[in-house]
DNA sequence: GATTGGGCGGGACAAATGTCACGGGACCGG
DNA sequence: CCGGTCCCGTGACATTTGTCCCGCCCAATC
């Protein structure tokens, strides 16, 4: 029996997943969790051999939990779940030492299957994916870069930016103007877009 | 038997919901579709007594084809699920004719359920949601607001938004100026944020 | 020890953005 | 017919944003 903890914040379809899961003969959902700052005791609790995680989490990430996974409990293999198939989440996944990494918009018949090949040790990525991550390289922005354009993005003006970092106003339009300029965009409205398409933020 | 159309673009949700569906003994799912262009065609040669609706799909929205359906197919009850409880998708679905409004939140349980309410002439809406819709009131905004906002969003400048309206660029930054008034926002970004949030775009 | 790159900030400038006041035309309901 | 509202446009203006200089400090690296 493969033990399988599922996290993810949709209720119907994290519902559903589970039920479907339970339906196989070889599965069963030992822990449901619907806010990422659960994952890791939950599944120090119930000892999952897989944990099925799910990225846009209220609380952390699921890529964050997968990294506090692999430290406080190597045995049990990670499977991320999610509805973008961004180059920068698929990169970060595999720093965080997932082991297979499925969009949503497959069949669900995928499903199944890639937890029993992760669970046999497999690496599970759609190749096309792979391909895409690879070509788009690795984030050009610094951290500094990151923060501030993630700051900016909602809507908010330089000054609140500055206030809220506690940068100078000067500091932060370089920023975001070397943002702008390593993602060969024309506005910070257009470098979040990117950034966030690229799963950079 | 009730037979149900199901219309969702995320592959591993249709799936899961499908299989859950028909598992119930009463329910059946006579049609499954990806794109909101597909919708209507299907019902027609399907003939569903419920089509379970999802708002963002490649292609027309939900709500346009909850609106057709009304009209090209009045037996058939439109149950309308969707990822965001926003406002103004509630209010846009009741008036396309529709007789039910779920978020994917919820329960799984809840959608069978909602299937035979419906069905049954039942109106099926969470009440948090109505209050919600009820209070933010209608879109202040006019369609020529709505539609600038709306390509302003991406990060186009005011001169591309001109070229694709086939406006003069005063009259663009007048409406930008008035929607981010009646928005109660203090930019294109805050006032599209808004906008989107209560489901005005 | 020198070079490099990142973090942080200043100043000055052009361009884009947001605001306001003001027009005209169309259409609709009282 | 008149008032109101929306549509579309102008011109002027203040503010914000984006760019390009410059500087200093620190850590890693060669």
């Amino acid at each position: 029996m493969i033990k399988v903890l599922l996290a993810e914040d949709q209720g119907m379809m994290r519902g559903a997943l589970a039920l479907l899961l339970g339906l196989e003969d070889d599965i069963e959902v030992v822990a449901q969790v619907s806010d990422g700052d659960d994952v890791v005791p939950a599944a120090l609790r119930a000892r999952p051999d897989v944990a099925l995680l799910d990225i846009e989490m209220p609380g952390r990430s699921g890529l964050d939990a997968a990294a506090e996974l692999r430290d406080r409990l190597p045995r049990c293999r990670v499977l991320i779940l999610t509805t973008f198939g961004r180059p920068g989440y698929l990169r970060r996944a595999m720093e965080a030492g997932a082991y297979g990494f499925l969009v949503k918009d497959g069949p669900v018949e995928e499903l199944a299957a890639a937890i029993r090949r992760v669970l046999a040790g497999e690496r599970v990525i759609d190749p096309t994916l792979a391909a895409a991550a690879l070509s788009t390289g690795p984030s050009p922005l610094t951290d500094r870069e990151r923060d501030v354009l993630a700051a900016a993005a909602d809507g908010s003006t330089v000054a609140d930016v500055a206030a809220r970092l506690h940068l100078s106003e000067s500091t932060v339009r370089n920023y975001l103007s070397s943002a702008i300029g390593k993602t060969g965009t024309r506005n910070r409205i257009e470098a979040a877009r990117q950034a966030r398409h690229n799963g950079w933020l």
